[in-house]
DNA sequence: ATTTACGTTTACGTAAACGTCAATTAAAAT
DNA sequence: ATTTTAATTGACGTTTACGTAAACGTAAAT
């Protein structure tokens, strides 16, 4: 393969790793085409060779927390807004001050959601114990 | 208001409060729209009241669900299939330990969560004392 | 030489979750 | 009696996040 050699030619040079997109797609289970809209959004920015997309260990990193993120239930664009969050070079304390607040804003919204799952794994135990009692009487009749 | 004095009229009768699709949608801060086509996905169904629809402890306890399961980034089918979980009348063990099992999946994806949170919350946290770090430079200065 | 594998762009399709009118009805307030 | 106010149904529009071909390029393997 053409790209392998491209690949190791450029780690001896820059002296990092490259991905390609079905190495990325294979590890963490996500399509190929998922992967370019997430580039369409400002998301990713793989380098090129010709035409093909190479991917830096930085690229995996993010697709590595936009995934995390979609987990949580956060849209791509939330996702971007944290990005730029932490690529913003901060040179005005104004402008440090809007990321605290940003940062309190989204921990806040974490321990929400934390509270949220806390609530839903307790019902859900009640609901395991109400199952389990009535297998007990089942199977004790 | 015609409607208070039903829904006064009822709950003589049915001794349970009733709520206007407004009152929900206030109290909930969600559209009417939302909580109308929370019942054509089959997530609600509110009583009559000649045209109007009049929603029971019962229906505002799924709304709040609706809403928490939204909060988790849970699609509205699938918090259908919870409802159908809690709701069905497991008469046969096999439909017991399906459910179990349910129940079980939903526990492993929760943790899972818990765990995505725990690590963005630490990383949120260090950018935080950069910044910190950051502004103290600049003040120091 | 050609099949196979992997990559690309372009573009239309789709499911989910509502938003946004419009037209209508019924009841409450003035 | 008439004007607000709250509710309804119906229907089309919109955004997000991709899926799904189609048509093509390049390179490795047979």
């Amino acid at each position: 393969m053409a790209l392998e050699g491209i690949k190791k030619d450029i780690s001896k040079g820059y002296r990092r790793k490259l991905y390609t997109i079905s190495d990325l797609s294979k590890e963490f289970d996500v399509t190929t085409r998922a992967i370019r809209f997430y580039e369409d959004a400002g998301l990713l920015s793989p380098l090129r060779e010709g035409r093909s997309r190479l991917y830096s260990v930085r690229d995996r990193t993010r697709l590595k927390l936009i995934l995390r993120g979609k987990r949580l239930g956060f849209s791509l664009n939330e996702i971007g807004e944290m990005f730029r969050l932490y690529d913003s070079e901060p040179g005005e304390v104004a402008q440090l001050n809007h990321i605290l607040e940003k940062i309190s804003e989204q921990t806040d919204l974490l321990e929400r959601q934390m509270e949220d799952i806390r609530i839903v794994m307790q019902e859900l135990q009640e609901f395991r114990s109400q199952c389990v009692e009535r297998l007990e009487q089942m199977s004790g009749k």
